[in-house]
DNA sequence: CGAATGACAGATTTCAATATCTGTCATTCC
DNA sequence: GGAATGACAGATATTGAAATCTGTCATTCG
């Protein structure tokens, strides 16, 4: 049974991700994580200096599964680059969209984590900001797009679209305009991008 | 002296501000209000039919005020669609910053009174969008732009900005990259736009 | 000996009593 | 008579004492 399993930091996260889940992020605290497990508090502090330390680590661990999501379509060089940026918005939308929609309570309470973590998320958002810089990357080299910096034109694409994946407008997600709204960004930034 | 001037709605919304400027959004009361204004807090009710109504014309005394300042720039018939685009999205960055930067208590207050006040943000988003309409509008009648549709493309530029006018995004806005960024963003939808 | 425990101090949160506020309205004032 | 008042009921906010939590560490356990 999980008491007599050894205690290990990958365990310790699952259980935290699971007091968040039942208790929100205000109220989950570290004793009860060791109560989920079955341990002392002071075991948990054994393996995570400190309790943002430990919320750090599950935070990273849930933008990561995002991230490694898109990376697929960043990478597939079968497509045209256009196509590849389209899907890469659009998958990166409907996802978000998609966790917030399905689990408004889970989705708000790594909201709030995010808001946290603020070092865990501009890594995290480096990353999804290198992936759209190999795209448009791809594009200018392919005579698609035209572009003085592929790094400055993904990051102008990324913060421009802001409003269809950073979760401080949630709220404007799922309104009958967001996808006529999507499809009109989507399409000016292209025309801004193509050579 | 001011006790027996006439009790007005104007005179109320001044008091209003100035209790909302030294008390915050959270403690600004009515009986505050009443007290500045040396009257009791029924008198204030004659004016106002609830707190909240009240807050409602305060914050639209102050959305007002920007949505004025821009409306110059983009009647200028004097100037092209291209230039009056880009002086009145960093003329709305720039005012947003200034207030943001100098009185930060005071944007805070407001951003919180917004947060309250969904439909009175909702109309002065759409007089912006208007003034936008009018410009992207202009510039395709001149044949400087091209647009299917300029009340779409407006829209879309005005949320592809948000990062640098919506109150949400004021934490960013004195990075060392918001110049560049905003830069970015701009000549990007610009392309977008030009025939 | 390394992993786990639980008692502890100081920090933070909870909760219930207390105070203040919102909105109404019968009455007063000019 | 129309504007202003202030007492009032119910709703909301404040406060401070009690409970819980965080992080440490001397001690126990296997």
């Amino acid at each position: 049974m999980a008491a007599t399993e050894t205690l290990t930091a990958e365990r310790i996260l699952e259980a935290t991700e699971e007091v968040l889940r039942r208790h929100g992020p205000a109220k989950a605290t570290v004793v009860d994580v060791a109560r989920a497990l079955g341990v002392s508090h002071g075991s948990v502090y054994r393996h995570f200096r400190t309790k943002a330390a430990l919320r750090e680590a599950v935070t990273k661990r849930w933008l990561d599964r995002t991230s490694e999501a898109l990376d697929g379509i960043a990478g597939d060089a079968s497509r045209d680059a256009e196509t590849r940026l389209r899907d890469w918005l659009a998958a990166l939308f409907t996802a978000k969209r998609r966790k917030a929609g399905d689990d408004p309570e889970l989705f708000a309470t790594y909201s709030v984590l995010a808001g946290e973590q603020v070092g865990a998320v501009a890594e995290h958002i480096d990353e999804l900001t290198e992936q759209l810089t190999r795209i448009v990357a791809d594009g200018v080299a392919s005579g698609l797009f035209r572009s003085d910096d592929p790094g400055v034109s993904a990051r102008a694409v990324f913060q421009a679209t802001g409003r269809f994946h950073d979760p401080v407008h949630a709220g404007e997600w799922d309104t009958p305009e967001a996808d006529a709204d999507f499809e009109a960004a989507v399409s000016l930034l292209l025309r801004g991008l193509r050579a």
